[in-house]
RNA sequence: GGCCCGUUCGUCUAGGGGUUAGGACGUAGCCCUCUCAAGGCUAAAACACGAGUUCAAUUCUCGUACGGGCUACCA
């Protein structure tokens, strides 16, 4: 049997970060099934039935921010919720027939949107305070055939299931394990709205019926929600899949990530837009409420390293590759994890732990497959790219590339704090300028001469240059490092980076000696 | 309010009746050093609380507190 699992988003808003979790999850899951040999697919269903909310920009997202993390599905196979209005709809007309659903006439309640939350429970609270039947509703034996013919005349209703009065409800959760939930405590739910248009419940569980879904993967605000799609599993006479709850992902403080209070933080693009690699963020997200401990890594099975124990530890950094191999859905949690960010500390502005795993993809990327093109796009975004760079000047960027990514965090970092490698035209850091310049007044002397001195060095590498700095400095009785950091600062703008001459190196002889003797940081500032 | 779920360092987590409660990020210190990283070493840092079971509970059970979810003619 071919075993589906599908991702559902609805399309309001950018695509939430704990979203992108629950496709990854799906996603594994499936892949992990198919290295065993097993027939399994990853679909992906927008659920748009909310027409006012949902966007086509929404659904742009989505596919983006999956393409981004290399979550691939069938194309031709997306399914979109609003197309099988009509099937939905008979769906919950036949169930009134079969007589697992009636219609009822009570007019629709007004609610007003606004604290509409706080409205539901606090009648939720008025409700189980004087003890609510959920089957008092006076329609609900209404007799067929008068039923019909008061729908005949045009009379509005909804389409209710009729739930038993009396049984308990039960499912085996992968994750959090035997649940149930008695029927009382289940209203009579609406399948169809009294406009004709179905409600969520009924048009979930009719898809994953039709697109053959046998495992749903989801949040774990689903829950509790899945007794009542069981209930329509059942009226509608199909089989029931096996389900999986997944822990949710909490702002700091334990409360809920939501766009509302916490804004863009939560959206799977900002993270891509400021600069991190797919697959850190990935493998970051995968190592939320989920864990590997004690699998041997296939990594080091497969080098053959026969000093690898075989109670090895599965490290974080987890190739794609890896994470299929290790996913497994009972070593996923029940409590919720949270997700650290501080919008008030452009430090902290995200997760500490993203920002280092995303620091380590970039510091171990293989450079020409793997960092070039991201190094590429960001710099042509920026106007630092030159056709040269894929050309004969190729050498020279990969070189580059390698020197300045090992302090790197972000891609951003390679048009930001690298700009003067790929520019003249940069930024210098006034308190670099202060610390390294400033402090000597024999510098500005020095540095034109120590450029004029460079200037001869052959061959113009990080050796040579390294003798003539250190020769010149005995000369002029002064250390080395005064000459060193002046130069960095000179040279990049800044007071941090890589190894001075390596630096030389990189920008060149020209370059070096040009901004050596470059009077724009002494310009109008005092010491 | 009712129902459901959860609670191990600040965070992500390992563990599980007897452990010096392990790792990672972050933080601090030291080494290295031309700066900053990286790397190496070290440190501070946790079993929510109360009962019960047991020779023994962080681990099992119950309760309390706290947090989360659901409780719509939203999705």
């Amino acid at each position: 049997m071919t075993i589906r699992v599908r991702f559902a988003p609805s399309p309001t808003g950018y695509l939430h970060i704990g979203a992108a979790r629950t496709a990854l999850f799906n996603w594994l899951y499936a892949r992990k099934l198919r290295a065993a040999g097993r027939d399994a697919e990853f679909l992906l269903r927008i659920e748009d039935t909310d027409l006012q909310r949902s966007t086509e920009e929404s659904t742009r997202s989505i596919f983006e921010g999956l393409d981004w993390l290399g979550l691939d599905y069938d194309r031709e196979r997306v399914v979109f919720q609003s197309d099988n209005a009509d099937k939905h709809r008979a769906a919950a007309l036949s169930l009134i027939e079969a007589g697992k659903a009636y219609r009822d006439f009570t007019p629709k309640a007004e609610r007003a949107d606004s604290n509409i939350k706080q409205e539901i429970a606090a009648r939720a609270r008025h409700a189980s305070a004087e003890g609510t039947n959920h089957r008092a509703n006076p329609f609900r034996d209404l007799p067929l055939e008068e039923s019909d013919r008061r729908a005949a005349a045009g009379e509005p209703f909804a389409v209710r299931l009729k739930v038993a009065p009396a049984g308990r409800s039960r499912f085996e959760d992968a994750v959090y394990g035997e649940q149930a939930r008695d029927y009382s405590e289940i209203e009579d739910l609406v399948l169809l709205r009294s406009d004709g248009h179905p409600l969520y419940n009924l048009s979930v569980v009719c898809d994953d019926i039709e697109m053959k879904i046998t495992d749903v993967i989801r949040g774990q605000d689903h829950l509790t929600n899945t007794h009542k799609q069981i209930l329509i599993y059942e009226a509608l006479g199909a089989p029931i899949p096996r389900f999986a709850h997944l822990p949710l992902i909490l702002a700091p403080g334990g409360k809920k990530l939501s766009k509302r209070v916490h804004g863009e933080i939560v959206s799977l693009t900002t993270y891509r837009d400021a600069g991190f690699v797919a697959a850190a963020f990935r493998n970051y997200l995968a190592l939320l409420g989920w864990s590997t401990t004690g699998v041997p890594s296939p990594a080091h099975v497969t080098t053959g390293n026969s000093e690898v124990q075989g109670d090895e530890r599965v490290g974080e950094l987890m190739t794609l590759g890896e994470m299929v191999d290790n996913f497994s859905l009972d070593r996923i949690h029940r409590n919720p994890a949270i997700f650290n960010f501080d919008s008030n500390n452009p430090k902290r502005w995200t997760d500490d732990k993203a920002v280092w795993m995303n620091a380590e993809y970039i510091r171990s990327f293989l450079l020409f497959d793997e960092l070039r093109p991201l190094v590429k796009a960001e710099l042509r975004a920026n106007k630092l790219w030159r056709e040269e760079y894929d050309e004969d000047e190729s050498g020279w960027f990969e070189k580059t590339v390698e020197l300045i990514r090992q302090r790197f965090y972000t891609l951003k970092d390679f048009s930001g704090q690298g700009r003067a490698y790929f520019s003249d035209d940069f930024d210098f850091d006034e308190a670099a300028v202060r610390k390294n310049l400033l402090k000597e007044p024999r510098l500005k002397e020095l540095l034109p001469a120590l450029a004029e001195r460079l200037e001869k060095v052959e061959p113009f590498d990080a050796v040579k240059t390294e003798e003539a700095l250190r020769e010149f400095a005995e000369e002029q009785n002064v250390k080395a490092g005064l000459l060193i950091n002046a130069s960095r600062t000179m040279l990049t703008g800044q007071s941090v980076g890589p190894s001075m001459f390596e630096v030389f190196d990189v920008i060149g002889r020209e370059r070096s000696a040009q901004r050596l003797r470059s009077e724009l940081p002494w310009a109008d500032a005092a010491p």
